[in-house]
DNA sequence: AGACCTTTATTGAACGTTCAATCAATAAAG
DNA sequence: CTTTATTGATTGAACGTTCAATAAAGGTCT
C-alpha cells in the first residue's frame, strides 16, 4: 500500500475527517481514533503528519479560516463596481457561502470558536480573521459616513453576521443561507439609509 | 464541621464554582477536582448532590438561563407603557444585564452553547430559552407589522443580540454592555422605521 | 441530663476506563 | 539499502465514580 507523496493527501483527508468527527460527536468526543477511523487510517498517522492532536486541530481551523477568506475575496474580485454597498454585500455573501455554511464546517467553526477562549493559538487565528472582517467592513462604511459611525456600523453588521451563523449552527435544519443573506443585506440598506442620523 | 441544611448552600457554591472553573480553563478542562477546589470541598460531593458531573453542568446551565429570563422579565414588569418599542427595548436591556454579561457567566454561556450541539439535554434547555426570546420579539413586532415581516425582524434582532454576546465573550476586555444596548436599540429603531417597506 | 441511635455531611483512597502519544515492526518505493 | 508510509500494541497519565470510614447534629428514651 505505501506509496510516496502521501503527505498532502493524508493531511487533507485528516482535516476533512476532523470536521466530520466534530460534526458527528462534538469536539470533546472527537478522539484521535475516531478521526482516524473517519479517514480510514490508523491513529498513529496523526502524530506522524501533524505532530499530535493539537496540530491537527490547529490545521483544521486554519483551513476553515482560509476557505472563508477566499470565499469573501472571490466575490469581491468579481465585483465590477466600487460602491461600498456592493463591496459590503459581497462580504456578506462570502460569509454565507455554501461551502462555509453546510453541516460539518459550521459546527466545527462554532466548536473552535468556543475553544479559542482558552487556547491561545486558536485565539490568535480567530482574532486575525475577526479583525480582517471588521477592518474590511469599517473601511467601506468609512467611505460614506464619519469614522465613529462607520465603526459602530461595522461592529453591528459583524455581530449580525456572527449571530446568524451561530443560530444556524445550532438549529437542526442548519442555516438557511438565503434568508441570512437577505436579513444581513436588509440591515446593510438600513445602515446606509441617510434618513437615520441619530445613531451612535 | 458537618451541619444540617447544607444542600442548598453547597448546590449554589458548586454551581458558582463551575462557572469560575469554566471561566478559568474552559469546559474541557473543568474537571470535578478543579471545580471542587474552587468551592473548597472534595470531589466526591459533586456526585452526592448532583448525581455526577453531568448533573452539575446541567444545573449550572439551568441557573444561567433562569437568571437571564428573570433579568428580562424584571425589566418588562417595570415598564409603564405598552408600546412595542419599549417592550423590545426592555428585552434588549435584559439580555445585556450586568449580571449576565460579566466574565464567568458569559464564557460559561458560550461554552454550553457550543456543547449543546451534541448533548441533547443541554440542547433542550437552550432551545426553550431560544424560543422564548424569539416568541417574545415576534409577538411585539407583530403588533406593528404583518406576520412575515415580524418574523424576519425577530430573527434578525435575536441574531444581533446573540452576535454581540458572542463577540463580547471572545474579546479579552469583555462585552461593553452600554455599546451593545445602543447598537441593538438603534437596529430596533431602524426596523420599526416605516420608511423601509422593501424588506422580506 | 446523659446514653444511644439515626440521619446528614464529608472525605480521600481505590478502581476501572479512556485517551494521546510512543515506538518497534513491517513493507512498498526508489 | 535508504527513505517514506503505516500499523497496532503498549505506556503512562488523567478522569469520573464509588465506597468505606468518619464525624457532627438532632432526636429519643430513661
Amino acid at each position: 500500500m505505501p506509496k510516496v507523496g502521501m503527505e498532502p493527501i493524508r493531511r487533507q483527508q485528516l482535516i476533512k475527517a476532523t470536521m466530520a468527527a466534530i460534526d458527528e460527536v462534538g469536539l470533546a468526543d472527537a478522539t484521535v481514533m475516531r478521526i482516524a477511523r473517519h479517514a480510514g487510517v490508523s491513529a498513529g498517522i496523526i502524530s506522524h503528519y501533524f505532530g499530535g492532536k493539537d496540530g491537527l486541530l490547529e490545521a483544521t481551523m486554519r483551513q476553515i479560516l482560509s476557505d472563508l477568506g477566499e470565499a469573501v475575496a472571490a466575490r469581491r474580485r468579481e465585483l465590477s463596481t466600487t460602491s461600498p454597498r456592493d463591496h459590503i454585500g459581497a462580504i456578506i455573501d462570502g460569509n454565507f457561502d455554501r461551502s462555509q455554511v453546510t453541516g460539518p464546517v459550521a459546527k466545527t467553526w462554532l466548536a473552535f470558536w468556543a475553544s479559542s477562549m482558552h487556547k491561545p493559538e486558536l485565539a490568535r487565528l480567530q482574532q486575525v480573521n475577526d479583525r480582517r472582517l471588521y477592518a474590511n467592513l469599517c473601511h467601506q462604511f468609512r467611505r460614506v459616513m464619519p469614522r465613529d459611525k462607520a465603526r459602530a456600523c461595522a461592529r453591528a453588521l459583524a455581530a449580525l453576521i456572527d449571530g446568524l451563523w451561530l443560530r444556524g449552527a445550532l438549529t437542526h435544519e442548519g442555516l438557511d443561507s438565503d434568508e441570512a443573506r437577505l436579513l444581513a443585506r436588509d440591515y446593510l440598506d438600513r445602515l446606509l439609509d441617510t434618513q437615520h442620523t441619530t445613531s451612535s
